[in-house]
Parts: structure tokens; C-alpha cells; sequence
DNA sequence: TTGTAATATATGTAAATACATATTTTAAGT
DNA sequence: ACTTAAAATATGTATTTACATATATTACAA
């Protein structure tokens, strides 16, 4: 369905440009609701996911707060909060780094790996039923998003 | 700059479907925090100007609660509770619609009128700085969201 | 008409978010 | 060494959000 129609709206838009910022807007409403739906499952949020994502990205390498900031999709300054929530399920590690007594070695724990792959399987599974691009069309939409944003 | 070097991700993604992912949600907060921005300065919501806009396309076609939620970007249940604070600020009236006691027509003010045009002029005046992409890119940039969402 | 379901919105509440500020530790300059 | 500034994270707090439930009205069926 067109965006129009989707979001109901009766008169067409000022500019493409306008209209693209809206559509990027509610795709990514959309994607969001459609991963919500899975994540709620698992009793996780959408943002400490994404920093399970993060860490297990790093292999054993851990990461400072301000690190793991620098990596996130949204940077907010709550970090902290979301390291001690996963900290209080037991998917991450926490402890002070060496050399450094003000920042703090965050790292994903076993407990977490095994959590993330479960939940990463069960949301894949899921997503290859909306794989409504093809490669290159995929790669182009990459472009353009890097080139709007530049 | 790439995304990969946006969000420091030294790994490749696992598919280009999963990067396009990523980066659908990058970009809408690069353009939540642009807008936000400016936003603040006028002391309203990205949620309520959106609905302030919603309500300045109907010309003075009055719409419910309903209606709203249908053309929000996201469609969450609170949309009562936005359409109080901008009726607290005067932009919008809201009266018992007639015919159905339930529902109650909500329309944007005169008041709002001018607030709205005041904050999409601020706001475009900026927007006209980040116009990275041409007219065809745009369009194809808005077909591969709506395709993906197919 | 009377009970039951559906509709439209409002409200209660726990959790998450944004933003400012505090705390602790390190760095740098004199 | 001492003072001040910067860095890294934690905390406080008001607002917003998500979700469930409540209230009021209408529609429908027996």
C-alpha cells in the first residue's frame, strides 16, 4: 500500500522531500512494532536488544558505557540504565576497568549469548516472510539512506 | 559517512536485509533529533506536532480520536492525551460530535493555525540545508520504503 | 424492552525516556 | 602539591509511553 494511503492522507504532500522524511518516519514505526511484538515475548525492550546486539558484536572485547553510546542507533544518555537492567537478568558483566577507576568493562555473559540467539532465530525466522526486496534493491536503499543523511 | 563507520561497526552485518534494517532506524533518529531540535524551542512534541499537522490537513474538516490514531505515524492509544495538551495550549478545540455522543470532533484553532505555520517555516528554513538527494533518488528512495513494506 | 456486545474515548499505573545535575576519578596547568 | 577542568558514569525528576482497564454511549438481538 502507498504511504498515502497507509496513513490515510487526502491531499498529496508539499515536497518529495517532505514526504520522504515521513516515510522513513512511519517504515521505521513499522519495523519497530513488527520486532516489539517478538522482543515482548522474551520480556526484553527493543533498546536493551540492540545493546545485547552490541556487545556480542565484540565478541569478548568489552566495551565502556560511553563506548557502547557511541554505537547504539539512538544516543541517549541512559546507558547506564540499560547496562543494569541486562546486568540484573544476568546477560552482562560489569565490573570496574583496570587503569581506569571511573569507567566501567561491560561485556555479554554466556547466560546472554544463549538468550540473544534464541531470540535472534525466533525474529529471523519471522522476517523472512516480508523479504519483499531484492538484493540490489536493498543496496540501493542503503545508498540513498547514507547520501540523505550526508 | 557509511553507517558502519556512523555506529563504529567493525564487523560486516549478517545480510544487507539486516543492515537495511539498522539503517531505516538510524536515519529516523537522525531526523527525530534534527527535528526535535527545533521542536523544543517552540515547546512541543514531535507527537503533538504531528498531530497538529494531521489536523491542519483537514482544512476545517473536524476529525474523532479515531480518526487521529489512523494517520498518526505511530499508532499508539494515547492520542486522547495529546489531543488535551494541545488543547491546554489552545491550538485545537474539541467538542461533542453531534450524532454521536461517544466521539468528539477535534479541530485545529486559529491559534494553532499560526503556531504551526510559525514552527514548519523554522523548521523548513533548516531542512533546505540537508537537501543531499535529487528529485529522482527522493522518488525512488519513497518506492523501495513502500515496497518494503509490502 | 432488556440484556449483551461493540464502539469511542478516558483514566490508572508501571515502565521508559529526556534532560539536568551530582559524584567520583583522572588530567593538566601553574 | 594544589587548584581547576575534564571525563565517565550514576542519579533525580518530570514527562511520555505502553498497556490494561474503566466509563459512557450506541447497536443489535431475542
Amino acid at each position: 500500500m502507498s504511504l498515502e494511503q497507509e496513513i490515510k492522507q487526502t491531499r498529496p504532500f508539499k515536497s518529495v522531500y517532505e514526504k520522504t522524511l515521513v516515510n522513513i518516519m512511519f517504515t521505521n514505526n513499522w519495523i519497530f512494532f513488527k520486532q516489539n511484538k517478538y522482543l515482548k515475548k522474551f520480556d526484553i525492550s527493543s533498546q536493551q536488544y540492540n545493546v545485547l546486539r552490541i556487545l556480542n558484536g565484540q565478541k569478548d572485547k568489552p566495551l565502556t558505557i560511553n563506548e557502547i553510546i557511541d554505537r547504539m542507533l539512538d544516543k541517549m544518555s541512559n546507558a547506564s540504565r540499560l547496562v543494569d537492567k541486562l546486568y540484573a537478568k544476568g546477560y552482562v558483566s560489569r565490573e570496574q576497568k583496570i587503569g581506569n577507576r571511573r569507567a566501567c568493562d561491560v561485556k555479554i555473559t554466556s547466560k546472554g549469548k544463549v538468550f540473544l540467539e534464541e531470540v535472534t532465530k525466533s525474529i529471523t525466522a519471522i522476517e523472512k516472510d516480508l523479504d519483499s526486496l531484492n538484493e540490489a534493491e536493498y543496496e540501493e536503499l542503503n545508498r540513498l539512506l547514507d547520501k540523505l543523511r550526508s
